[in-house]
DNA sequence: GGTAGACCTGGACGC
DNA sequence: GCGTCCAGGTCTACC
């Protein structure tokens, strides 16, 4: 069966799913080139299901399987709204940017929502195997984590979903090195799942917090593995946008753009974006860095 | 508060 | 096929 969203306009889906590289980690799955996806979820209950999400002119249409409860079903509006970041709201950040050239072309993409995984647990962990590689071997890393250790979909065993904190907590860091290739971030990633499955560490209520985006911050800041892109990063996806989440690819682009190609360092990024206050990192996300507004 | 070096994997490159 | 070099953030020790 099918169930469907009425987001608040205006809204591309297509733009979420090309919002950041996501989309190319398991258990996502991209479809029709950026205009659909699917996922697979393991939900509360322990039931695991595979949902493709569409677009339907102004509604977005999610095709589900047909035997849900209602609880099921309710926990699932909830995740696939969070996933879709239906709750973001960027009318203010939309007014100021429509001034800037550099911006004009996001906006007419309707870009900004910033896709997310189902849990923080996960958007954590995916940013953690995010640093200090490259992309493919991000690609990889989250592969073996998901097809060694996620729970599969029963009527498709080769389709896992992405493996859960009490999962992961039972795997020691040697055979997340071994099987996972993970490297020196398997201890950073056996404590995330450890303090997470006793709850000592509530990321999910991260969401909602009502701690200052810098507060925020410094708590990121406190997991293992999570530095100064990191936890930028991560302020991103949860809707905070005061701080830029600066990678070697920043500095490269703003001493691009306002340096002469000369060496800068994050504090001159910082700089760069100052005007945009709380949006700052929006507008660096969005930034057009090809000349062509 | 700032800096240097170690941490790992995997791709590119030269032989 | 093998060895070497390099890119990519974070952590820790040190100043």
């Amino acid at each position: 069966m099918n169930i469907y969203f009425s987001p608040k306009q205006p809204y591309s889906l297509s733009s979420v799913i090309r919002s950041h590289g996501w989309i190319q980690l398991l258990p996502f799955e991209n479809l029709d080139d950026h205009q659909a996806f699917a996922y697979t979820l393991q939900m509360n209950d322990g039931k695991v299901l595979r949902f493709e999400v569409h677009e339907e002119d102004d509604k977005i249409s999610v095709t589900v399987p047909d035997e849900l409860s209602d609880l099921e079903l309710r926990e699932l509006r909830q995740t696939i709204s969070w996933m879709l970041a239906l709750d973001v709201d960027l009318s203010d950040f939309y007014k100021v940017a429509m001034e800037e050239p550099r911006l004009q072309k996001a906006i007419r993409k309707s870009a900004g929502r910033i896709l997310r995984a189902s849990s923080l647990f996960e958007d954590v962990l995916k940013t953690i195997l995010t640093t200090n590689t490259l992309w493919a071997a991000t690609i990889s890393m989250n592969r073996r984590l998901v097809e060694h250790f996620g729970t599969p979909l029963a009527e498709a065993p080769e389709i896992h979903a992405f493996p859960t904190a009490s999962t992961l907590v039972n795997v020691s860091e040697d055979e997340l090195k071994e099987k996972v290739r993970v490297g020196y971030r398997a201890p950073f990633i056996h404590d995330l799942a450890l303090r997470t499955s006793e709850g000592s560490l509530d990321l999910e209520a991260y969401r909602n917090s009502t701690l200052t985006t810098a507060e925020l911050k410094k708590e990121l800041l406190g997991l293992k593995g999570i530095g100064p892109y990191a936890a930028a990063h991560l302020l991103m996806l949860i809707g905070r946008y005061d701080f830029i989440p600066i990678d070697s690819w920043a500095l490269k682009m703003v001493s691009l753009e306002w340096h002469n190609g000369d060496p800068v360092k994050p504090k001159d990024v910082e700089n760069a974006f100052e005007r945009w206050g709380q949006f700052k990192g929006l507008a660096y996300w969005m930034w057009d860095w090809t000349n062509m507004p």
